[in-house]
DNA sequence: CCTACCGATCGGTAGG
DNA sequence: CCTACCGATCGGTAGG
């Protein structure tokens, strides 16, 4: 497989950056898990960073991606957001590692990359803005401060990865299902 | 005053954490803010991580404190939540800095300060966990699964360090009942 | 992918 | 709080 051996690079500074941050991270560490000299890791990779790059613009790329395919496929509002908020899970489930960079890790971006991430991420917490804006326009939603409640929402989706642990009970469909009644029902009776 | 200094360093080290991490914040960094070279800060503290802990237990503290005053005066369990929502968000944005090291960086703590920390945070899980109980036991709250409903407000609570902006227009107070709100009763009409 | 190495910077100490 | 300094480690390069 062409690129198999950088695919492995990436994993395991995902894996790594993921655990230490990408600070605490050092090349010398990545280069023992991948069982060859730190020197040897530049032929691969330009720098360091340009590793953060790659975790978190695939990442930005794939949320993005549910977006299109929510309103692509999507009419009624809560349909929309239980569908957005179970791709999002999904997406996370898939590979906590790399989530836990995107959210984290993305601040020791350089720039222009941090800038143009940033972007991505506006453009994400944009498109679930519009839901809630559908919703309410369709009457099915309160009216409420739309920034907030989707900060809130994707607060709640994003924290999912700080427990979830893929031996665990709970599969990534009912974490969604349990997410999305919270969101739209509450806690009281 | 007395350890006006130290005070001083503790502020500019918990905003400096706050804002690069603890691993890409360098005692240099430190030095120069507070104006003296380097070497000076240990007369002040013992070492960089220490910084971390007097940071992390000192906000683990309060909000453990926040939790004996929720549990000593107030019965029902709404208004029990909200109070330990109110008091929460007000916590978190007396001081975001020192929230956001207390969220985000006491993985960096060093044994046996890393597991006394855990255990402080798991015991404030608890208290809220306690309350969601009494909530269903009241007949007030639905049966959810507690650990995971613990950790949704828990997530949307401490979320709002990462947009809360002292300048804003929305004060601490309102923050709170609009999150208080949102978690009790959901985005659904 | 290796050996050999670079300058820079790290947290921290000794001694005043 | 300073000067002077330590050994360790950092990300990265040259040249093969």
């Amino acid at each position: 497989m062409a690129h198999s051996r950088l695919n492995e690079l990436i994993e395991k500074a995902t894996k790594l950056f993921a655990e230490k941050g990408f600070a605490a991270s050092s090349m010398r560490d990545l280069a023992h898990e991948m069982g060859i000299e730190a020197a040897s890791l530049y032929s691969h990779i330009h720098s360091k960073e340009e590793m953060l790059e790659i975790i978190c613009f695939k990442k930005a790329d794939q949320f993005l991606a549910a977006l299109d395919e929510v309103n692509d496929i999507y009419f009624n509002a809560e349909e929309k957001l239980r569908m957005a908020i179970k791709l999002h899970v999904s997406i996370i489930c898939k590979n906590p590692n790399a989530s836990k960079v995107f959210i984290d890790e993305w601040r020791h971006l350089e720039e222009p990359h941090k800038l143009k991430f940033i972007e991505k991420r506006n453009l994400y917490e944009l498109g679930i803005l519009e839901i809630l804006k559908t919703g309410e326009q369709e009457n099915l939603f309160k009216e409420v401060d739309l920034k907030f409640a989707t900060l809130t929402i994707l607060s709640t989706v994003n924290w999912i990865n700080q427990w979830y642990n893929p031996q665990g009970k709970m599969k990534p469909e009912e974490i969604a299902n349990e997410l999305s009644n919270f969101i739209l029902t509450g806690l009281k009776k």
